[in-house]
DNA sequence: CTGAAAGCGCTAACAG
DNA sequence: CTGTTAGCGCTTTCAG
């Protein structure tokens, strides 16, 4: 708005070209004191704001890294958020949101992508959901740098950081298997930032070890993302169901699970135990208390811009895939 | 990466001028049917992505607008994200996000403000928070199209979308009042995107109408906003507590407080009734079912772009305070 | 209807 | 150590 004071001002201010400003602003050493001081002052004085556009024109560098994720997988990607927004704004990185679904016109994950494209954005992190491939092929047609959050891939742009989901998943029903607890039904919410491929192959591998075999048709059970249709619809197949374990992909369903097997009389963990995933606030709100999965969200976008940064600067770079350590939180829906 | 088409290799593939380009992608009507195809297909054929960067020197506009928060409302502002993103989308602006606080150097919020003057971003969305003030201080400052949504303000550049959070607590306490219950007990969050300070005098009000003062010190509860404190902080509170009605700023604290007197043995809603604020997941996960005051989040964020694109393109505005509706949902934990 | 040319605000050789 | 001079890729008068 108005006119907005230029390098150009500030070098007449202070009686020096254009040149000797950019150097100070840009921390180069080899102005002498006594210049950069002058200049300092007349930044000061004229309250100058280099415009980043005409900086990001000159250098091909917009020094902003853009994220892209579906709506509907908001809830998971907010929480990563917060390592993201911290560790990009310490590394002097702005951060731009895209957000794929919802409107649905033409290829809306190409457009999205294409947007990045004209925006120019130094790089980009993905997260995993539904659409990933077509993303990343995307991503990867154009070149442009990227850090794919919740699957485990990588090329010579693209790095990722990722939990060992078919690990947790094997682990878990491995254990209740040992324990003669054969009778386990997989939650799967529609969209997640964990592969609910992964979950699947390793509760099979686990079946597999114990000499049976995981039946996808019957125990699986897919539901939504909303509280509103998970728990009506829980609450109705708890009427005349009853399992050893329920494992959900997310914490959120696995409380519609328990509250929905609780309203129809079935003990939780008594009669049925429950185990979630990504250890929410919904966890802990759950009565009893729910046993889950945690997942050190914030680190992983942390770690994400971390790396993605790496690969922008050509740093060295000791691994592209980057595993990221989950833990049990053993609460009240567990034996 | 690599060198990427302009549209000088639009135009030489094409045999027109630079300037003939422009005008395609910019949808001017004066170009010939005849040429505007041939460019249309040098663009297609060298797949060109017209450089936003470049564009937005040339034009001074960025087409994008920040949002800016305190990462400690994120929980708030992520439901508005989707209104954000949607509406932004489709009128084709892209948006930054600039989250303050968390870590803390110098004067991080004016720190976050300058990196988007820096950015030259075109408008800005604010919340309501602590820092509030401040921010707007500084969005008027440098003279940024800003609206700001929780807080009712406005000026030149600047409007807001919020809702009447007096009232909403007046018609509450002056319910219960009138039907005798007057042990009344505000729970304060910290951070809140309603105005706490419109909450309480809606509260002094209603308890003025009905000839009685409401003690603040005695009968508001700061809370932590993280379950792990509110709820050990409530279990302890209501050893020797029990009100006829407990308001609270946000759900997850109300349901601190539901979780919190039921261990206690308190009933709820029988012997004391539980209203919590925004409506969220956490409402409908609380057993019994949270009783909560329904904001329109997602409208929230998309009246707030709108606006925003109103400001910046200088349209008509009827008003650059635009409030919204809250409705009462009335479930368990009130009678 | 189309082309030439002058910027937008800054960086980056290249001289000096 | 500092100034000159080309751009970066696009928009926008101004002619024609």
């Amino acid at each position: 708005m108005g006119k907005n004071v230029t390098i150009y001002d500030v070098a007449r201010e202070a009686g020096v070209s254009l040149a000797t400003v950019s150097r100070v602003i840009n921390g180069s050493n080899v102005v002498k004191p006594n210049t950069r001081e002058r200049v300092m002052e007349a930044i000061q004085r004229l309250d100058f704001k280099p415009n980043q556009i005409a900086r990001g024109l000159a250098t091909s560098k917009t020094t902003t890294i853009a994220i892209v994720f579906p709506q509907s997988l908001f809830a998971h990607v907010k929480d990563m958020i917060g390592g993201i927004g911290d560790t990009s704004r310490r590394l002097d990185y702005n951060v731009s949101i895209y957000t794929t679904d919802e409107i649905g016109d033409g290829n809306p994950i190409e457009t999205v992508i294409e947007k990045v494209v004209k925006s120019r954005a130094d790089g980009v992190i993905l997260f995993n959901n539904e659409e990933i491939e077509q993303e990343i092929q995307l991503v990867n047609k154009y070149k442009i740098p990227s850090v794919v959050i919740g699957s485990r891939v990588s090329s010579e742009y693209m790095g990722s950081i990722f939990i060992d989901a078919k690990k947790i998943a094997y682990d878990i029903v491995d254990e209740y298997l040992s324990k003669g607890k054969k009778d386990i039904v997989f939650v799967s919410p529609k969209q997640n930032l964990i592969r609910t491929e992964d979950l699947i192959l390793g509760i099979e591998e686990a079946y597999q070890k114990h000499g049976m075999t995981f039946d996808k048709d019957k125990q699986i059970l897919p539901t939504s993302t909303h509280y509103e249709k998970s728990y009506p619809q829980f609450l109705e197949y708890f009427k005349n169901h009853k399992h050893d374990l329920v494992f959900s992909g997310y914490d959120k369903e696995a409380v519609a699970v328990v509250n929905a097997a609780i309203d129809n009389g079935i003990q939780v963990p008594g009669d049925m135990e429950v185990i979630g995933m990504m250890d929410t606030s919904y966890a802990l709100i759950c009565r009893p208390a729910l046993t889950s999965i945690h997942v050190p969200v914030y680190d992983m976008g942390a770690l994400a811009v971390r790396l993605l940064t790496k690969i922008l600067n050509e740093e060295e770079i000791d691994a592209r895939e980057v595993p990221v350590q989950h833990l049990l939180m053993p609460r009240g829906t567990t034996k």
